[in-house]
DNA sequence: CTACATGCTATAGTGACTGTAGGTTCAAGG
DNA sequence: CCTTGAACCTACAGTCACTATAGCATGTAG
């Protein structure tokens, strides 16, 4: 049905540009569509869908390496569905730990830009409390 | 006093990797340390305060070019803070920002997961909604 | 038929490191 | 004094998911 569509009405479409596209092309995510004479990408519905199911996988925070595991897994409606739920789950996990280290970072942040009481940098408690050596004041270990 | 820190145990002391702290010379973070006759990196307890400065400010999130920022700004004691405490604020928004896009996200997962029925592939609601072109569940519209 | 928007490939840049290759230096033990 | 081997050196490639650029080629509207 809606075919021809170019990879810059795709882009739009999709809420992406164009070089992402060509750039999940090239990554084996969205199959090579068909070529006009000149050279130039011509794509159908099917590659719409599969290139929305992808952003919306992204948007939720899903690596590409996982997306791919579930195309794959889409591709093959008779397995069970348990790879698929522990892919989902590792995101979460993923997320909820982003979440939890940086609402540690967000207390001390705060607490820092409370106690500046806007002098000079010399006695600056925001400066102070980075070079605190000691992390005395610090909440959080982890990393980004 | 405590001079004669090879690039190892300075490493060892800000927990870094040794790269990291030639990562940061390179780009201008942190001051060239002297070198023995045959060319290896020795540090003193300025530079260790320096490194413990920069790890802290990173583990906050701030990113390298705003730590550039501080560290000028703490080297010139006698100026207002105003510009710390902008610095600082920005970091607590863009914390805050990123907070509230992965609470969003973690909903929308949340709610995906417990959908999913432990079927097979075909059914299942996870490649579902994240096939839904429509976004209809969707919660969230901006970027990671 | 001519503009010119859009397309093409190839390559480099982003941020903040991390890892590797291939060689050199240092400190300790024999 | 000499050897061993851990730790050091430089330079460069790789990570992730794009994004931007340069220098052409194509497609379409007027």
């Amino acid at each position: 049905m809606a075919e021809d569509l170019t990879i810059g009405k795709l882009a739009l479409r999709a809420s992406t540009k164009v070089q992402t596209i060509r750039f999940y092309e090239q990554e084996g995510l969205m199959p090579p569509p068909a070529r006009t004479s000149g050279g130039q990408r011509r794509y159908d519905k099917a590659h719409a869908d599969r290139l929305a199911f992808i952003r919306h996988a992204r948007e939720l925070g899903f690596p590409l390496d996982a997306i791919r595991e579930l195309l794959n897994l889409s591709d093959d409606p008779d397995q069970p569905c348990a790879r698929v739920d522990s892919v989902a789950r590792e995101v979460l996990a993923d997320v909820e730990a982003k979440i939890s280290r940086l609402e540690a970072l967000r207390i001390e942040l705060k607490r820092m830009v409370r106690q500046c009481k806007h002098g000079r940098v010399g006695e600056c408690r925001v400066i102070r409390v980075l070079a605190d050596h000691s992390h005395s004041n610090c909440l959080s270990h982890g990393h980004d």
